[in-house]
DNA sequence: GTAACTGCAAAATATTTGCATCCTT
DNA sequence: AAGGATGCAAATATTTTGCAGTTAC
């Protein structure tokens, strides 16, 4: 029942120290994670590109997707477990905080529904709120 | 009724040939402009710099925005009248179509209140829907 | 005239590509 | 063994910074 390997195997990846290093990290992380993030990270100390490399290939297998940003920071997060590739639904509301620039998961705080203008088809709803967390306070 | 002179006086910044032709091309194009749009085209052709510092100004003094996309790119977009600099009451949702991945702006659908849990002060709040947009259906 | 804006050069960052080597299956 | 993954080097691309010259008010 080793979740990472489940996970890799599922989507006929090969299952590489990287890779499960990586994506190890997102297990553990309460929310999303940087590209900055995962390089920073001790545990998990790469080659720039094989991070590059390992996050796109997780986004087309649908391991992770991103969430665009407006201030050009782009974030990786786990898909649930019914996410097939191509199919997210990730429903957590993300909190950047602009002074240590730390991501957290509010897993309290739901993704409110969101009503679509007719014709359009709504798959995935991200939600990103800046501001000072509670560490900087 | 210079639109573009009175777009700038508001913002009590000064009134120079980069600022207009670059205003210009807002005000002429349908829908939003990234970077490299901007600098390719003929009719502004300045430096990269000014193009990087004046698309900075206009959002300090909010007179566009920056929409988010899935694919990294940075879309700069006109506020509508009412907004204020540091103050975008523009706060509209984002669509990305899975499909064209076109980015558009649903003017019409409100970003949702968010409440944060105690200690968080929230700044902005980004909410980036994707699926298949009224085009592609 | 002064403060602000611009262009140029260059530094700092970020991302992509090619290739040889190593690992997974 | 074969195909894919990784690391390294280097090519590209992107963004920022400093400074001198120019322009707006």
């Amino acid at each position: 029942m080793d979740k990472l390997l489940d996970i890799l195997k599922k989507r006929h990846i090969s299952v590489t120290e990287g890779r499960k290093k990586i994506l190890e990290l997102f297990l553990k992380s309460p929310g999303a994670l940087a590209h900055a993030d995962i390089e920073r990270s001790t545990s998990a100390n790469f080659d720039r590109v094989t991070v590059y490399r390992t996050l796109q290939t997780f986004v087309e297998k649908g391991i992770i997707h991103n969430i665009p940003t407006a201030d050009n920071a782009i974030l990786y997060a786990l898909c649930k477990d019914n996410c097939e590739a191509g199919h997210h639904h990730d429903n957590h509301v993300h909190f950047i905080c602009d002074n240590c620039d730390s991501t957290i998961c509010l897993e309290k705080v739901a993704v409110p529904e969101v009503k679509l203008p007719k014709g359009f088809t709504k798959k995935q709803t991200d939600v990103v709120v800046s501001g000072i967390c509670i560490e900087c306070k």
